[in-house]
DNA sequence: TGGCAACCATACGCTTGCGTATTGATACGG
DNA sequence: CCGTATCAATACGCAAGCGTATGGTTGCCA
């Protein structure tokens, strides 16, 4: 019996980035209000005690999880694709790596779920004007006037946005369709027309 | 003076429809969560006390909303859209339908929101499963394969559900965009081909 | 006018979750 | 071997919400 202590910390200790990590979790599965202290802590194999000291309140652990994703999204999307120079091609990519990132999907799904907490709304309300920035910039780039590349660039995102909505809400509907990068090319070939032009 | 008593009832005692009414309300705002009895008793100018008379609980009340929701549903898409023979222009003209109706849009994305509510979940699955078969049954009539009509029901319903889910938690967003009806005309000629084919 | 039914107020107990304070337990450097 | 920093348990006070119990007020009707 190497150390028959009355009560053996979980096995180590705990480090801030657990917390988040777990936090982030709960998030993409059952939205913000779900991060709940004791329950987390209940899950985590400790209690309270633990939380408050690497963290000051509840609201300090929900803004690390939001950080987090937001510095993925923008390390992703603008280094990943900004560099491709045929606005054509960065387009079609993107949007397969955006549909195939199923992750990253999920965990906007579950913010738009929380969109009314106002502890969100700043990290949902960059990455929708980011993304549309980058849509509207790459159509515009294709010779669409303003206002068109708006409006596809909106449809893209809706049609982004609704697939993992329905992906989370009722995803027996979606598994009905088997073939989904034949739901992606649709998109994009409605969207980006194979050649060039003007209006 | 006619009536100067004490503490005069809010004028007319409140009907049963009037609690559901509000509730709904509170569902397309702020979801299934916000509907807590004290607050909304409060928003009423009444107390717990005359909830408890006209419903058994909570989840009675929250049941009542969504029910009123389904019926209002079933009646309008079957009924409505049901009876144009033409699926070319069954389809076209609920597309169309569907954008219009803005509340019946913004409630179905709230509905979202508490998707994850074991309450909501049966109401989300019928009309999800109702509004898709619709579709599918009309793109088959239209002459595609099961699999591909599947595919283009959920595309439509996904450009749909994506595009209120943004009117909703970022609505500037949406508001950049001026003509709605360019966006779900672009939709309908994407998916509805202008002639019968077969595949 | 007495009584009953509809409707609502008040007061209470219970649970969940936040945040604080205090006290342990462990590890590690001097 | 001791002290200090790190990490965690326990106990507490507080607020919001649910649901219950009980009593009060109004209107109508016999």
């Amino acid at each position: 019996m190497p150390t028959p202590k009355k009560k053996a910390r979980p096995v180590a200790p705990l480090s801030r980035e657990a917390w988040v990590k777990a936090a982030s979790n709960l998030i993409a599965q059952e939205g913000v209000k779900a991060v709940a202290v004791e329950p987390l802590a209940l899950l985590l194999g400790v209690t309270k005690g633990s939380f408050y000291w690497h963290f000051q309140n509840r609201d300090e652990l929900i803004h690390a999880a939001l950080e987090a994703w937001e510095q993925d999204q923008s390390a992703d999307v603008v280094s990943r694709y900004g560099g491709i120079a045929d606005p054509r091609r960065r387009l079609r990519v993107l949007l397969f790596a955006a549909f195939e990132d199923v992750e990253n999907g999920k965990f906007f799904a579950a913010l738009a779920v929380s969109s009314e907490d106002p502890r969100v709304q700043p990290y949902l309300h960059r990455a929708t004007e980011r993304r549309l920035a980058f849509g509207v910039e790459a159509f515009r780039a294709l010779g669409f006037l303003e206002a068109e590349a708006r409006e596809r660039a909106l449809f893209a995102y809706a049609a982004y946005a609704g697939y993992f909505q329905l992906l989370r809400t009722t995803p027996e509907a979606v598994a009905a369709v088997t073939d989904l990068s034949g739901y992606v090319r649709r998109l994009a070939e409605t969207l980006v027309p194979a050649r060039a032009r003007r209006s």
